[in-house]
DNA sequence: ATATTATTTAATAGACTTATTAATTGAATG
DNA sequence: CATTCAATTAATAAGTCTATTAAATAATAT
């Protein structure tokens, strides 16, 4: 038994053309660009994949799946109390979306462009947040009854940490710009909204 | 002195070119495409603004001027509260976004690649906000003096703000699309999270 | 009416793109 | 060693796109 030191071509490739994708997008994105990140011939990306879209909806949908099965993930939350729950889900939605700042971005362009393939991800979309909002909205119940939590739905709560998340990921960079941040800057408001963040969604939830 | 019902080819490459661009964005965008939709020769709308590039970033500027002239436009303000005008800058930033509902994409996709403009842009922006600002800090100082506001900063507020109606025109198309919303269900959502949004902002005014 | 200027079009050069095909190289197997 | 199959490349077809040029048409002025 050893460890295969080998790396594929086919994998390289897709190593590439994720990298690629995920910071420019599909359109901008060639297969010779692809191939030349890849350190191979512009065929044989085709020859592998046969052609671009096959290429793109692999990455997109694998991407789709990992990134929305970790918002959705309920297995840590378990032992914690509704508040901490929340504040679990925000502070790791925040940091997903560190570790993948440009899924926003590909999400609000080639979602939109690709709504023959929406079926398939709807399809893998189903069954994931189903355990998550059974969870939350009962103990939800509890809380609201119990007066210690304003009478929202978890999809309010949700849809409010999700923006505000997102938005820094989407609108910030461009804000960073047109103010002409330091990456110092950057780094600091970017920390700063973490938590900001969250005190907004515990603003929202005090009865 | 009569009305000009002309209208010269040069404004209909124009409006074609606006509506196209801000539908499917820059490089989706062919200048045939623009003098299909204008109903003239290619030829000719490389004639009247010689590049595409250029075509596009004087839609872009002009556009870009008018919606933020808009959002941070404080001449409706002067007679409201604080809370008001909190209120207000909320709901008419909901509207003009409403009229525009593409323009976060526009802006979240063309922004960041045109770098090489973004000066212009900037000094288009400068003195923009500046009256606002300073109008809405003075107040906020006074709100939080009189313990009616929580310590906040105007651009803690306006972000999130900026950050619940953006989020709604930029991901809830995609959202509505996964869970398959109806038109009707589409609308319903929209209206109701113009009055949620506001609610979260004024959650988190509380002190 | 003729000359001049502005609009508009047809044609096309030149640069890219995706995708395919056939040829070449390399590795594994009998 | 010869054969077979997989991996890789070179070449290229077919299409799109931007931008230019020269020709045609319309408008204006002399």
């Amino acid at each position: 038994m050893s460890i295969n030191l080998e790396v594929s071509m086919e994998k390289l490739i897709l190593e590439a053309a994720e990298k690629l994708f995920l910071e420019k997008g599909f359109d901008l994105t060639s297969t010779t660009q692809i191939a030349k990140e890849a350190g191979c011939n512009q065929a044989l990306v085709h020859y592998y994949f046969r052609t671009k879209d096959n290429l793109f909806n692999m990455i997109f949908e694998s991407k789709f799946n990992a990134f929305f099965q970790q918002v959705f993930d309920s297995t840590h939350l378990t032992s914690l109390s509704f508040i901490d729950k929340i504040k679990y889900i925000s502070n790791s939605h925040f940091d997903l979306l560190l570790e993948n700042p440009n899924m926003p971005k590909l999400l609000v362009n080639e979602l939109s462009r690709r709504k023959e393939n929406i079926g398939i991800l709807r399809e893998k979309l189903k069954d994931i947040p189903e355990k998550l909002f059974a969870m939350m909205n009962t103990e939800l119940q509890e809380e609201i009854k119990a007066k210690r939590i304003k009478d929202l739905t978890f999809i309010d709560i949700l849809f409010v940490v999700i923006s505000l998340n997102v938005s820094l990921f989407l609108m910030f960079p461009l804000a960073a710009d047109l103010l002409n941040f330091s990456e110092r800057q950057r780094k600091l408001i970017v920390n700063q909204r973490k938590t900001e963040n969250l005190n907004v969604i515990l603003s929202y939830l005090r009865p």
